[in-house]
DNA sequence: ATATCATATGAAATAGTATTCATATGTTTA
DNA sequence: TAAACATATGAATACTATTTCATATGATAT
């Protein structure tokens, strides 16, 4: 079940596997972060973040195909949404982790910047 | 606090994008199965997933530095154990949001290049 | 039907990360 | 303290994912 498989040309399977590695991207959680606040079209988002709007679409992409934005179509507009349902447990979850075991870090950070 | 900044080197410091990216990598979803069961040292969890041994050890390496496992010192052995309290819900949550979400996605994967 | 706006896509270039291998460090036992 | 065992580390290489750029597709208004 949560074995690593491989499909039929050698690409990995597991879930969990390509569901980090999704998230395992800083434009990802830029996105995932603006996203919390209201759903966005591509180019709304490329205004916020600053980024090229094809870069935009291809980290959308990828972030739709695990299900953790879902799109909506308005006028000529592709409007994103953030499945919360599943992402808001799981920062919270990695908060309450931050602060209770890397409150070293944490200090470490602040002390550097 | 969840915006992305850099570390005096141009090192990514956002908290999230490290987390997922210490965990989006196979054999560490393979290492975190493995120490669900019971905690291991290095030696033992190579024995178990076949894999040499510094392999191992950079990846427990990096799977530390975020919490994710810890190690105490047993004679010659260090013994890893995983972090239950942060990563079992958030697996558990993953595994909602696949049956939930991603029950056709997983007919895509396999047709995926 | 065409022009325009909005987004998506493919492929090559690039950046980022993991693996490998040789070797170093740490711990116990004889 | 030397030998054996267990693990860690650094650096080069191999891999994989992202970025970029040119272009294609889709939607709407005229």
């Amino acid at each position: 079940m949560n074995t690593i498989s491989y499909d039929i040309r050698g690409k990995i399977m597991n879930t969990y596997y390509l569901f980090f590695g999704n998230l395992a991207n800083p434009l990802k959680i830029e996105i995932i972060t603006e996203l919390k606040k209201k759903p966005l079209s591509v180019l709304e988002l490329a205004g916020k973040l600053k980024v090229e709007q094809s870069k935009l679409s291809h980290a959308l992409c990828s972030l739709r195909n695990c299900s953790i934005v879902q799109v909506r179509q308005e006028g000529k507009k592709r409007i994103y949404e953030l499945n919360k349902e599943t992402i808001m447990p799981i920062l919270e979850i990695i908060d309450r982790h931050e602060n209770k075991f890397c409150s070293e870090c944490k200090a470490e950070k602040s002390r550097r910047k």
